[in-house]
DNA sequence: AACTATTGGTTGTAAATGTAACTAACAAGC
DNA sequence: GCTTGTTAGTTACATTTACAACCAATAGTT
């Protein structure tokens, strides 16, 4: 079979995406999962509640774009790793304020750093305005939904 | 707990790369799982056989980034949805030359289609110029490696 | 030829994910 | 109060993926 020479997967932007957001998180990884044996979801919910502070599982799952199933997974799993603890409501008992705990605090600041100095470091090699025009462009892909 | 105000998931780049990725994927997906029933590694092998003509499991590893292990299992996925075909070497009968069946071809062709249409759209919601910004950050994430 | 190493690829099993069904708490209508 | 609906969250089960062990063919060494 011959070569089709019109397009390559390098030009499939999701395909593109896909291997850029795939380099960077497997190269994170190495922190959260390798210092404190976390999964990615388990960071993600780390690191909302870190920045935003104490929320349901519910608004994590809307801010964060992630199931319920999966939060709830992971929220269990930093329970159990003395990260976060619940705190139900008495006025609404189905709903349960998530707390991180004086070890959940220090780990999310530790990750925090290093979340930080990779991204400089990811940063350096690009011009302030590439890095403007990727953030840009990635927060409008982000946001795309069917227009259809 | 108090607000981390320094820092937010949306300025971390592997964050908001694998939220821009995820959203095109799932959109994607739709055509090949919704119209063919495939996965999503099964799309990359056809596409990089569709693409760059036939070829080794090997190889498609290694071009894809793929272990060796999803490529095997989508192989034998695509070979009884009759989309690709093996042939043993006789030169050395480990490998065998991978090669999209007509069937194959066809199903290549409409979903290279789609995924040009697809691409075009989403291009549409930017510049020349930030496409291009885009592109060549994306490459440059994408072979991103530990420095240190 | 016999012995080890390497390579291409597959298979087995555990971990992780997605989907749907479910429970419990509350709300609204009657 | 009782039924119906909704919301927050969990659990069960089927897919999918990751990781390691494995097999078969070849290459390299003696």
């Amino acid at each position: 079979m011959r070569r089709n020479s019109e397009f390559n997967p390098q030009d499939f932007l999701p395909y593109l995406l896909n291997q850029a957001a795939e380099a960077l998180s497997l190269e994170f990884q190495r922190h959260y999962r390798g210092q404190y044996g976390m999964l990615r979801t388990e960071w993600r919910v780390l690191f909302h509640l870190g920045c935003y502070g104490d929320m349901t599982a519910k608004e994590i799952c809307d801010r964060a774009g992630l199931h319920k199933t999966k939060v709830s997974r992971a929220v269990a799993a930093l329970q159990t790793k003395r990260i976060l603890t619940r705190r139900e409501l008495e006025r609404d008992r189905r709903h349960a304020i998530l707390q991180l705990t004086a070890k959940g605090q220090r780990v999310f600041a530790e990750l925090s750093r290093a979340a930080h100095a990779f991204d400089s470091e990811v940063h350096a090699s690009m011009t302030p305005e590439e890095a403007k025009v990727l953030h840009r462009c990635l927060i409008r892909i982000a946001g795309f939904e069917i227009a259809k």
